[in-house]
Formats: structure tokens, C-alpha cells, sequence
DNA sequence: CGCCGAGTTGACCATGTTCAAGGTGGGTGG
DNA sequence: CCACCCACCTTGAACATGGTCAACTCGGCG
């Protein structure tokens, strides 16, 4: 487990749930407040299921969740990863098409989705940010798409940790939170693809593995290469 | 090319152009209209293009409009096929990060993005549209991306008939618009493994193949076995 | 009638999967 | 504190699925 980031983001954590600029009601003294409440989840846990009651949608405060579907055969498809900021489970309909999962121990608000108004004016803000996560989600979700699409294990892997490079700041060392299984479910391989790709990049002095869970990015230029 | 559906949407147009619903600024008498201008487009004209200025955003009256984009080595992934009433083109930064192009010959209304303020209130109904187009386009994207990751050609190509079987509303045939091209770019296949699989389920009786642009289900449980 | 682009089919090949056998390191209990 | 353990990861060899290349067919149109 990453007890470092953990740690990080659990003093994070309690800055932000105070500071959590998402629904404002508090502060404007409304009598049903769709301010949320604070959830923490261990490494695993399941927020919420496919298939069940889609009456709140969530946002992380510290840690990474995971949205995925499983397969009848026992295939896993993850379909995006979300950290510190991000929405996710909010639902067109009335029930989630995907399941929620905690990747490392995370902290969580819940939103009830009924109290948000999305169109009374009043809640422009609530609006704006939640047609600005939907765009978001869109885009990313389009973005995975092209990934999945025609491209080979190492263009994939390259664009996967171009992505957490990016996500975390730091140009050189990416932690990353989920396992290896996690990956491979993101981005349509199997674990021994994940890798062996790796393990080739280190061989052509690409990246270096400090640990299973660390990675340096050695030869950026060569890695955007990689990714078209 | 398919005369026939050209035909019948062309009738459609005219009603569809002075029906349309989106933006009824006309019927309200506002100074900046923003409903918007008519276009047509003949099969495989781009309507327009991944990193140009996206002022526009497009939808769909007539035919079947495709969202994709192409990378260095002249693959082309296909993210969305837009059928009648689906607005595509509409994105959250300053350029298009996907092209728009013509699958057949089709009709489009083309509205000017600054000209819809999205929370002005008064927009109500157009802010409630695209928040509905993008949850949607969030879904879709979604779903794509779970059709792209770990998934068999079999299973790929019985999704995409049976999404199409939808669509297109009659569950016995269906009447594609698009070449094998544009199947293979959106199931990331090529050409060859979409032909030899509709072949294959021709000689499995689960379809029949009347021509190259035509499909009837012949066996539609089989086909959802499939597609799990 | 013959051309041409789109689609089909076949043979071979490459990439990633599957199956199986080690490694490694963080955590626990003696 | 060390040894063990177990889950996670790595590596290797055989295999399968889909890609590539090439030949051929079909159907629409001049």
C-alpha cells in the first residue's frame, strides 16, 4: 500500500472537506441542503453497485476510485479512475450502469441527487459545474475510447502513464495507486501485457521501477513517441 | 450508395427543418436568434474538422453523421455514429477535437455556440438539451469504451447490429449506412475481420446477409448471447 | 461489356493471451 | 528481530485470435 500518498491526502482531506466549494448551501442558509455527507472507504470497498438505486452521486475528496463493469464471464472493464476534485456516479437514470470502488483507502462526499435542482436557476452554479463534469466525463470517456480503439500494448501503457504523469504533477515520478490487475482491466489487457511492457520500457531505459508501485519516467520524448 | 433512405430522410427534412424543436427562438421572437442554418452534405464531406474553431455545434435532421479522428500512422478511429435528432460537435474548449463527416448524404442544422448563453436562465431549455446531450454523450462514450476494451470481434459486431436493430427501430432488418471501413474504425477491426465474421453468423443462421448494406436478424437470441 | 471500387475469402504471420512456474517484498507472528 | 507467508508481480513457452497481404468476386455504372 502507498502510505505515503495516503497520508498526504488524509491531511488534504480534512482541509477539504470544509473548504468543498461543490454546493454552497450551507453558506447560503438553505433549509434542504444538498450539501453532502463524508464517506471513507478502505482499499477495495465497494461504494456503490451496478444496477442499484442511483440516488447520490459522489466526489472525491482524497484517494482514487475506480468506475467499472463486470462481465457474466468474470472480465472487468474499468471505464475511468477519479481522484481528488472528480465527480462520479451521477446518472442520467435511475440506477448506476457502473459500479464504484475504492483503489487505495479514500474519502468520498455523497450528494443527494434528488435536493440538486438542476434547473431552478437558483442552483446555476450546481448546473454549471455538474454540465461542466458531464463534459469533462464525455471527453475523457471519448479519449479511452480512441485508446481502446487500434492500438498496441505499448502505445497504450505509454498513454496510460503520460495520463498520471500529467494527473499527479510531477513529470518524473508517477505513483501509482491501483495494481497492476486495475491497469489491465483500464486499458483492455491482461496483467502479464501490463507487465511485460514495463518491464521492455525499463530494458530501453524509458522509464525505471523503484518499486512495483513507483514509476520514473526516464525518456519523456520517447514516451509521447509511443503515444502518437 | 443507399438511394432509398436518402430518399425517405430527404422527405423528412423538410418537415424536420421548420419542426425543430432545440432552440425556438424564432417562436419567441428573440433579436439574437440562435436557431440555426441548414446545411447538407454529400457521403463522406466533412462537416468539420478535428482542431478547427468549434463555434459550431451541429444537429443532426437527416442521414448519419460519424465523430472521428485520425492518428499519425493513418488509422482512424471512429468515436460516434449521430442519427436524427443527435447533436454532436459540441464540445467544452475553444476547437474540435474530433472531425465530423458524412456518412450519407444528410442534413444538419448548424447552431452558433456563443449564441447560446447556457445559464442565463432564460435558456432554461437549452441548457436542459445539452446537459441531457452530454449525460447522454457521457453514456454512449461509456458504453463504446466497454465495447472496445475485452471483447471478441463475434461479441463486437453482434453489439453494433444489435444497437443499430434498435435505432433503426425495425428488430428484422437493418439498413446500415456506413461501409465495413467505418464498422472496422468504430469496433477497432478491420475490414476483413468484419467481413468474415457477418459471414460466419450467416452460416451460423444468426443473420442474413440480403446485401452488403442490409442485415436481418434471424436469430435474435443467439446474437444476445453474444453480446452478454 | 468491361471497368472499378467495395466486399469476400484464404494463407500466413504478429501480437497478445493463456497456462504454468518462479520471484519479491511488505506484514505478521513466533 | 527474523523467518515465514501470501498476495502480487514477473517471466517463459505454447497457443489463439485477429491482422496483413494477396487473389478473387460481386454489383453498379458508364
Amino acid at each position: 500500500m502507498p502510505s505515503q500518498i495516503t497520508a498526504a491526502n488524509h491531511s488534504l482531506s480534512e482541509r477539504a472537506i470544509w473548504a468543498d466549494a461543490f454546493l454552497k448551501e450551507e453558506a447560503n442558509g438553505r433549509k434542504h441542503s444538498s450539501a453532502g455527507a463524508v464517506h471513507h472507504f478502505v482499499a477495495d470497498r465497494e461504494i456503490f453497485a451496478e444496477g442499484a438505486n442511483a440516488d447520490y452521486f459522489y466526489k472525491v475528496i482524497s484517494g482514487v476510485v475506480r468506475t467499472c463493469k463486470f462481465l457474466a464471464d468474470g472480465r472487468r472493464q474499468i471505464d475511468a479512475f477519479h481522484i481528488a476534485g472528480e465527480i462520479f456516479g451521477f446518472e442520467p437514470g435511475a440506477t448506476y450502469r457502473l459500479s464504484g470502488e475504492a483503489v487505495s483507502d479514500c474519502t468520498v462526499v455523497a450528494y443527494r441527487k434528488k435536493h440538486v435542482d438542476l434547473f431552478s436557476g437558483t442552483d446555476a452554479m450546481v448546473s454549471r459545474e455538474l454540465l461542466s463534469f458531464a463534459m469533462h466525463s464525455m471527453t475523457r470517456s471519448q479519449e479511452h475510447s480512441l485508446l481502446l480503439g487500434r492500438r498496441g500494448a505499448a502505445e497504450k501503457v505509454a498513454i496510460f502513464l503520460l495520463d498520471w504523469a500529467k494527473r499527479s504533477g510531477d513529470r518524473k515520478i508517477v505513483n501509482l495507486a491501483m495494481s497492476r490487475q486495475d491497469i489491465a482491466d483500464y486499458l483492455g489487457l491482461t496483467i502479464e501485457t501490463i507487465s511485460r511492457t514495463l518491464s521492455q520500457m525499463e530494458r530501453d531505459r524509458m522509464i525505471a521501477l523503484p518499486s512495483t508501485r513507483q514509476v520514473q519516467v526516464r525518456d519523456l520524448d520517447a514516451l509521447e513517441d509511443l503515444s502518437c
